[in-house]
Formats: structure tokens, C-alpha cells, sequence
DNA sequence: CCGTTCGGAGTACGAGTGTTCACTGACTCA
DNA sequence: TGAGTCAGTGAACACTCGTACTCCGAACGG
């Protein structure tokens, strides 16, 4: 991939960049973005705030790289569960099953999304707004490589693939706010959505 | 309704309890509310930090006021368009079309609420929460007095209700982003994606 | 009419903020 | 090996912040 070059001085910068990053995103936790201070997060970073400025211009910046590492690794994974053979109730499971398991794998990352979508922070939403359409258009492309998809215009294939990522993005949230106990009931519901959804694919052409 | 005394006492404090709400709303267009500081809306309410005590405890609590103004007077409203009489097609534009007017002519409030909605202040989340809960009951009520609702479980109703007060809200701040301009396409797009649902609604008890 | 209530003003305090500057010392590379 | 680079330090700057006081004066109620 990228070069990643392996002298001391790197690593050692690359590392304290990441302690800033983790420790900004634990602090997110409980606020929002636009009300992190500078100082609070080189504070938790056991870092002096002046050496903040040798890896961010600002908060909204560090914001930006947050989302990178969050969304930037998740490209094509969704494609893929989608394309992967079984039927649709199968691949539909599977969808929520990857979410889930993500979600409950670094709950803080999708948490921080979540909150910044719509945030006080511009270029943070922005950021968010690029990945969310990305994964809007690969999923509208997956879906335009199935069988059933014959007849469907680009336009609506897009319309598809974005309420597909917005109901991704609710389904997140939402189970973060019910946390590991109700995480179940979430799916449930979560699937029944999709279901209906599909059902609704399904018919399009039949009275569009 | 409520009791609305006349005193000039009365009267001036809720004038002031306003100023604060406005100056606050103006000042949460461009950052969210967890870094709004308390000064910062008296200063633009023009009022002395102090009395800002005598009208709300914390900005959080001006904060939960900020929904209950924005949501408390839209209830029975979503679910009076869906009870109108017409076709599914006609019910469904109707409904985008009084989403798109209301946006359109505050759309300081609910560009507050998609912020908040999962901001970093927790009463707050807990009072939209609150508030979207209900209009997700009362979309259901509605939908189960339709002619075709014939069959659907009161769980289904629900799960129905509220994807349809989700889409309501990304709609909401889709056309936020999209400012006047572009309102158009969104409302294209929503009204398609609602189509969608409804013909998986009309075939769901198909492939239950 | 007069004592009480109370919305709001004014002042002051300590704590925390973002940003700047000169500096240090370990790493880099010719 | 020696000059240069540069991530990180530490002190200082001028702010803003939330909150606790005391005090004023107009509106209230008996």
C-alpha cells in the first residue's frame, strides 16, 4: 500500500499521532467534537499542547482523520457481503451480522460518526458525507450486478444503495444506544426493515 | 389550553425566557449545543450571563426546551396528512410536501434537532428520543386504521411507524444540506424511496 | 398604600482556553 | 563524525468561561 517508512523518528511520530487520535476519540465519548478542546486531548495524550499543532492544524483536522480511520477501512466490505452467494434473506442477515459485530467491536469509532454526521463541524461533515455517498454508490453498484436488478435505472440503483446506507447508519446508532443487552431486539427490528425494503425491491417494476 | 397569566411580570420574563431560545437557535446554526456557553447566549439574547439562571439551570435545559418548542407542536400533524383522505401516492407526496414547507420554514429548529439528535448532550437525546418515540406511535395508530392494515401485528405497526419517522428525519436533514436549491431533487428522491416502502408494505403480509 | 417578591444588573473570582515563542536533544544523513 | 532537522518542551500571552455574590427597582398582593 502506502510507504510507510521505518525510521525512528516516524514511528515514534506516527505513535504519538495515534495516542492523540485514541485519546480524542475516548474523550468523544462523551461530547461532541466541536466542544473538544485542544488542550484536553493532548492532556489525555500525555502530550503538551504545542506538540498538537506538529500533527493537526486543528480539532476539525484531527475530526477528519478520525473518520478516515473509521469509515476509510470499511470501503468494499459491504459490496462484498452483498455480492457473496445465498439467497436474500440469507445476505440480508449477514448485512446486520456485519454491522453488529463492527459496532460492537469499536463502539466508540461509529459512536463519534454517528454524533459528527450532522455536527457543528464542517469539514468533519463533509468528510462523513464523501464516505457515507462512496458507500452509497458501491452499494448501488453491487446491487446492480444481481439478477433482480434488470430494468432498474442508475438513478433509482443510487436511491436504493442510499436508504440501504442510511438504514446502516440508523441501525448503528441505534444499537449504541441500547448497548450490549439490546443489541438482539435492535436486530430484530433492523431486519424486519431491511426485509421490507426488499420486499419492496422486489415489486418496483411491477408499479413504478 | 395552558394557563397564560397576564401579568406585565409574567409577560416580560417569558419575553426574555424567548430572546433566550432565539439568540440560542441563532447561535446553534453553525455549532452544537455541548459548546455553546452560557455567556455566549446572553451576550447575543442581550441580557447579563446572570440572568440566564433565573429562566434555566444549565444550557442542556434550554437545550430540552429547544425540542419541546420545535416537536411539541408537530404532534398529530404527521399523523392528521396520513388519515387525509386520497390515494396511497397522494397521502405519500402530500406527506413529503409538508416535511419540505415546515424545513423550509424553520429550518434553524430542525437543523437543532438532526444535531442533537445524537449530540453530546445526553437530556437532550433523551427528550428528541422522547419525542420521535411518540410520533412513531402515532404514525403507527395511523397506519392501523388504514384498510390495509388488516393483519399486521401491532409490532409490525410500530416497526413500520418508525422507519417511516427515520425517513422523515434524514429527509429532514437532507434538505437542511441541500439548502433551497436542491430542495427539489431531494424531495424527488424521498418520494421515491417512500414509494418503495409503501410497495413492500402492500406485499408484506405476502412473505411474512 | 406599603411591605414583599423577584427579574435582572453589576462585579469579581478562579479555572481553563488556543496560540506564540525560544529552546532542547535525539535522530538523520552526507 | 559533524551539521542539520524536527518532534516535543515549558513558559507566557490575552482571552473566555461558569458561577457566586450583592444590589436595584418595578411589579405585585393584601
Amino acid at each position: 500500500m502506502s510507504h510507510t517508512p521505518v525510521g525512528i523518528r516516524q514511528t515514534q511520530k506516527l505513535r504519538t499521532r495515534q495516542a492523540l487520535l485514541d485519546a480524542a476519540l475516548a474523550l468523544l465519548e462523551h461530547q461532541s467534537l466541536s466542544s473538544l478542546g485542544l488542550r484536553e486531548v493532548t492532556r489525555a495524550a500525555g502530550v503538551t499542547p504545542t506538540a498538537f499543532y506538529r500533527h493537526f492544524e486543528d480539532t476539525a483536522a484531527l475530526g477528519v482523520a478520525l473518520v478516515e480511520e473509521t469509515l476509510g477501512s470499511l470501503h468494499g466490505l459491504i459490496a462484498a457481503v452483498l455480492t457473496e452467494t445465498g439467497d436474500s434473506e440469507e445476505r440480508l442477515d449477514r448485512s446486520v451480522a456485519v454491522i453488529a459485530r463492527h459496532v460492537g467491536a469499536q463502539p466508540a469509532h461509529f459512536r463519534f460518526i454517528a454524533r459528527e454526521q450532522h455536527g457543528g463541524v464542517g469539514p468533519v461533515r463533509a468528510a462523513i458525507a464523501a464516505q457515507l455517498r462512496r458507500f452509497a454508490e458501491e452499494v448501488a453498484c453491487a446491487l446492480g450486478q444481481e439478477s433482480g436488478a434488470a430494468g432498474w435505472s442508475e438513478e433509482d440503483l443510487l436511491m436504493l444503495g442510499g436508504l440501504y446506507v442510511d438504514h446502516m447508519v440508523i441501525t448503528t446508532s441505534t444499537l449504541l444506544e441500547a448497548g450490549p443487552e439490546g443489541e438482539a431486539e435492535v436486530v430484530r427490528v433492523a431486519r424486519r426493515r431491511l426485509r421490507l425494503v426488499t420486499i419492496g425491491r422486489a415489486h418496483w417494476l411491477d408499479e413504478g
